[in-house]
DNA sequence: CGAGTTCTTGAGCATTCTCAAACCCTGTGG
DNA sequence: CCACAGGGTTTGAGAATGCTCAAGAACTCG
């Protein structure tokens, strides 16, 4: 597993600026939600952050690194069902159900705050702008996954793989509040350690496929994909490869 | 569209009993939401309830028929994100977010409560029960589309099927306080209005490829199919086809 | 009886999968 | 400094699952 830490170092901010992407927040609200006590979990690449079926009695937030959540077919297939970037809060349902039902693991060296769940329901409690901003990225993730549920069962493979390149980069854009400073790089989509096994496995496609597709794509131009992960040039271009509308990620205002 | 009534004749027996599914409720909680003022809304089949980017002012509950949440591929390909049964409330999420996500439709003759949003909001602040029941209905309904996710991803188009169908049967089976008497007879899956075009839009095939592979299931004996609808006289044996673990329909109290 | 809807069937094709192996880079230990 | 191990990527050949187009059959309703 991991270890606790001091909180010093570390802080909620990114949480807040997410809270930001869909809801108001008074300065109330936000002081509110930094002042939240948390601890922080510290994750190796691959660390099993919770497996299906556990109670947990914390709400988990991505201070740094990835966060994939995934259901395992019993043929031994994995489906990822979401990714997780800083500022995210991991579980949400958990405020509302007791046991997992899913299975969430860091996908790189990944650090997490831990709040206790009576904190937050507390804090929600009295602050309702925080209970609303909560709500509301409850629900989006909800929308996010509908979208997913589109883009596998409707799209080919290029799609599939273009739509989801799409959204993880307009998520990473949009973490943190120097978002445009901190990745200006905007041609790279994949420094976050998501690989073509991981773009597989989200989008309901073998690895040996996904290369090929990457391959098919990178011929006709759209991108460049190697060692070094997926760089795109024309985010419109393969926007409109992926029919990649970012309305159901609800980040205007 | 259709036409508001009188509410004396329905009831909120069936979200009642719906909430009661995966929370504990008081009864002084049952009584308040059985209080909530509603109007009734009337759809004939294909009847549009509402459309993605619409603005929506109430929440609402299926008391009778059935309703699909869709969204349409720029192809013309329509993928079913979610089926909503007699109790099952079709869009909390507008307690949060203003602007539909998604189209929502009646799939046969249906009848809806039409809750004020402020009235539903007033109720959870007041009612702490309540609210948690409705958030909890919100989880699961999040649950289940991550399933459906796993269903897309990686199985099989019979898998699919089995696992569509047992779903259903016990989503059906569960509508209702007389749930055992009313639909006693198991073995039929879809009096619902479910044909295999529907299906097909659930489950990311194509309505020819539904029929074939229900053709094949019946020759295995699995289920029985036709124009009355699709029968199935072992349950526990479609769902082991279908890899179906009900856990995460939370039923379970 | 005719129109509409849903189900059924056929033939050919495309996308995606499976199995299997090679390759490339990076980091590690002799 | 080189051999080697390991993760990720790349490629090939053959097979399968599911799709497209197209038409016919069965039941329902007016």
């Amino acid at each position: 597993m991991a270890l606790a830490m001091t909180t010093s170092t570390y802080s909620l901010d990114d949480l807040v600026h997410r809270m930001r992407l869909h809801s108001q927040l008074c300065d109330l609200d936000a002081a509110a939600v930094l002042g939240l006590p948390f601890a922080v979990l510290a994750h190796d690449q691959f660390g099993a952050i919770m497996t299906e079926g556990d109670a947990v009695d914390f709400c988990f937030v991505v201070l740094s690194g990835m966060v994939e959540r995934s259901r395992l077919g019993l043929d031994g297939g994995k489906q990822i069902m979401a990714f997780y970037v800083p500022g995210d809060p991991l579980n949400l349902d958990h405020l509302f159900i007791d046991r997992a039902d899913d299975d969430l693991c860091a996908m790189r060296e990944t650090r997490l705050a831990l709040i206790a769940r009576a904190d937050l329901r507390q804090l929600m409690a009295d602050q309702h702008g925080v209970a609303q901003a909560a709500m509301r990225i409850f629900a989006v993730d909800a929308s996010i996954s509908r979208e997913w549920l589109v883009n596998l069962g409707q799209r080919t493979a290029e799609q599939r793989i273009a739509h989801l390149l799409c959204e993880l980069q307009l998520r990473g854009e949009n973490v943190g509040a120097d978002s445009a400073g901190a990745r200006s790089d905007r041609a790279y989509a994949t420094p976050w350690g998501v690989n073509q096994v991981n773009i597989a496995e989200a989008t309901g496609l073998t690895p040996v496929h996904v290369n090929r597709t990457l391959k098919a794509m990178e011929a006709r131009g759209l991108l460049r994909s190697g060692r070094n992960g997926i760089a795109v040039d024309d985010w419109p271009r393969l926007g409109r490869v992926g029919e990649f509308d970012s309305r159901y990620l609800h980040l205007g205002a």
